[in-house]
DNA sequence: CTGGATCCACTTTGATACTG
DNA sequence: CAGTATCAAAGTGGATCCAG
């Protein structure tokens, strides 16, 4: 066990159907409530939209704040651990982006609705 | 539709609980027969060891060339295409690693076994 | 407002046996 | 050798309702 491929480590941070958007966004504001995080992602459900959350402050990717307050308030910020992703999340965009133009040569531009 | 986050193109690609071990030899290797592959990687059943190959397949990352011959000879390869992934796949290795050590930080040594 | 708790549908993976 | 086919088990996400 000395170092193998450790790309399923980054890969379980990274996935889960809600985690790019999710990430997208807090790193875009810096700092979002939960009710403004779901406004930008409506089609998630509340359960999802924790449970997602949670994993990522889990993972010390994202804080959790809690407002001792009534009506309650918590707000999700990205940890400095978590900055260290930009350059990888970056890649990742990156080659997503290049790929869909590979997919173009491929199979055409026809057949775009692929893409969703 | 510019340019929003494409992360998940790529991680649509990457996912697939056998797809990282899977590339990971393949990259090593050059060219694998799906038996020495299955060798490689033991747990896995032959049914998912062929349905992962072959959305890698789809997705151009990997070649399947067949030999048309009796025994049956299969050899998969990397695509020119799928090179590409290398500095990628490279960075999220390079994550993986620190964020174990990350997770040293935080937990302590202890309880390793969370990382299976 | 920010969740937790349940229940259910759907998807993914696995075990096993069979085939050209 | 390199798969397919079939069925069962497990995992995941969603709908809905409840709560501090």
């Amino acid at each position: 066990m000395a170092h193998e491929c450790k790309v399923e480590t980054a890969l379980d941070i990274l996935v889960g159907k809600w985690k790019p958007v999710i990430l997208f966004h807090i790193f875009q504001k810096e700092t979002l409530r939960f009710g403004e995080l779901h406004r930008l992602v409506p089609d998630i459900t509340k359960k999802m939209l924790t449970t997602q959350l949670r994993e990522l402050e889990y993972h010390d990717i994202i804080n959790r704040k809690v407002y001792a307050q009534v009506p309650p308030k918590v707000e999700y910020s990205i940890t400095e651990y978590g900055k260290s992703l930009t350059p990888l999340l970056e890649s990742m965009h990156q080659w997503g982006v290049s790929h869909i133009e590979h997919l173009d040569e491929i199979y055409g531009e026809d057949q775009m609705e692929n893409n969703k």
